[in-house]
DNA sequence: GACCCGATGCTGGCCGGACCAGTATCCCTT
DNA sequence: AAGGGATACTGGTCCGGCCAGCATCGGGTC
């Protein structure tokens, strides 16, 4: 006969399994509302302090939401997928991943979505996109120029793509990996001399993809969108970063830059 | 002058940040050991329970690991991709993603894994990959066949694979949505009539994927990976699902399958 | 001298009770 | 009917305590 290791349970874990146990199969669902915290030490017979440590890392992971004073309880949450981007920042600042690699996923998953969104060029979402565009290339005109603003705008930009795709597993890890990396390059932004030459580049860039997109061109809409990052962010990269690099996104030369 | 929202926070994710702080900044590393329980609660000047909850959100972060009765604390661990599986699970089963979507995303990581495999094409890595390989044409010809051993080493080999795209996130990745996704196939091969054609296809596929990474041919790679992986989830797909994936692994036409 | 073994002082796990600052509600006043 | 408090809750935090398990070290045995 084979013994299976024996695995610890602790109290306040058996509470997070059967309340995740309930959120999986559907008994739990978004906006529901569990017990308070003196119901549920009696319905689990654990002291208060147990399920306390349970809320907590249920919260943690984004499952529940609790308030004090409310009497209805904690509430149940949908799905977000900024929990996703916890992990990853973390991946990149304990030297699970490089930076390099951190660009690499981008292009790969942002190259994806623009490829998806140009499949489908929904009306609505061409809407979303375009909105976008305008909003860059407005800002991108203006007198004084906003980096940190611009770079929201950026980021928007690329997740309006993203909801194009269809595909909340790539925007979810796109908006992950976006924010990590603009917590790269806003410096730069903040610091470039040429500042409204190269704004004015990234939105005329913007405009040049959506239209790839609209237009239905898969292939040049995933050239676009991978070369278009990776000039954004090639000053910062190392030589060794560049190497790379550059054959995933062979998009550079295709498109003569 | 413009207000920004009060942010209420707690005591213990005051502890949390600081500790979380501490593992960005790379002041405290992987290995480290943090003090005691009792110790904490007076550096922090908070009471045990409030360390305590503390500790329960950095161990479900993954960011420490604590046993009981080691006088040497709790430990910080290094960081791991078993961390993103979870959030990608939750996904899943709450409606945050489809199964379409789920495998969808698998084909754009592990097809990229395997481009970037076959561009590097490092012997160490080809070795682990053969090895991998061995395994599955090994189990395929026995008497007997365990389905679940057989998705084990399937796992396996596609880990290989992304391991020797030397992009630990894309590694991470496909881990987690390949375990999320086993979970949807496990049942399926374990009820399948005709299970030895099956296995067999599935280690001939991956001996075809392996020499055409050994080779360098990245197109073939990629394509041969995305077909493969997509092949062996067809039949459990809707129609509705086919064609949401179709356009995507153009790859099943080009080998002619 | 080498080895075994138990006492001891630590660790985290869990409990019960308590107090506080808020919030929602309901009932009473105007 | 509208306003405004008392009230009964909520979660946030603290305290002090007990327990089981791990490490260490010292005292014993062979």
């Amino acid at each position: 006969m084979d013994f299976t290791p024996v695995r610890r349970v602790n109290a306040y874990e058996q509470i997070v399994e059967q309340i995740e146990q309930g959120v999986a199969t559907g008994e739990l669902r978004a906006g529901d509302r569990l017990p308070g915290e003196r119901r549920l030490m009696e319905t689990f017979s654990v002291s208060r302090a147990t399920v306390r440590e349970a809320m907590r890392v249920l919260h943690a992971t984004g499952l529940v939401d609790s308030r004090p004073g409310d009497p209805r309880g904690p509430v149940v949450l949908p799905f977000s997928p900024e929990v996703l981007e916890g992990p990853l920042l973390r991946m990149t600042r304990q030297e699970g991943a490089s930076r390099a690699e951190l660009l690499q996923f981008r292009l790969v998953v942002d190259g994806q979505a623009a490829l998806l969104a140009a499949i489908h060029h929904r009306e609505a979402d061409l809407d979303q996109i375009d909105a976008a565009v305008r909003g860059l290339a407005e800002l991108a005109d203006a007198e004084e120029i906003d980096p940190a603003e611009f770079g929201t705008r950026l980021q928007g930009f690329h997740e309006a793509i993203r909801r194009a795709s269809g595909n909340r597993l790539l925007e979810a890890c796109g908006s992950a990996v976006g924010g990590a990396l603009t917590e790269l390059a806003q410096r730069r932004l903040e610091t470039e001399v040429n500042r409204g030459l190269r704004v004015h580049r990234s939105a005329d860039d913007a405009a040049a993809l959506a239209e790839r997109i609209r237009t239905g061109d898969t292939a040049g809409a995933q050239l676009a969108a991978t070369s278009n990052i990776y000039r954004y962010y090639r000053d910062i990269l190392t030589d060794d970063e560049r190497a790379a690099l550059e054959p995933m996104s062979g998009a550079v030369s295709d498109l003569g830059l």
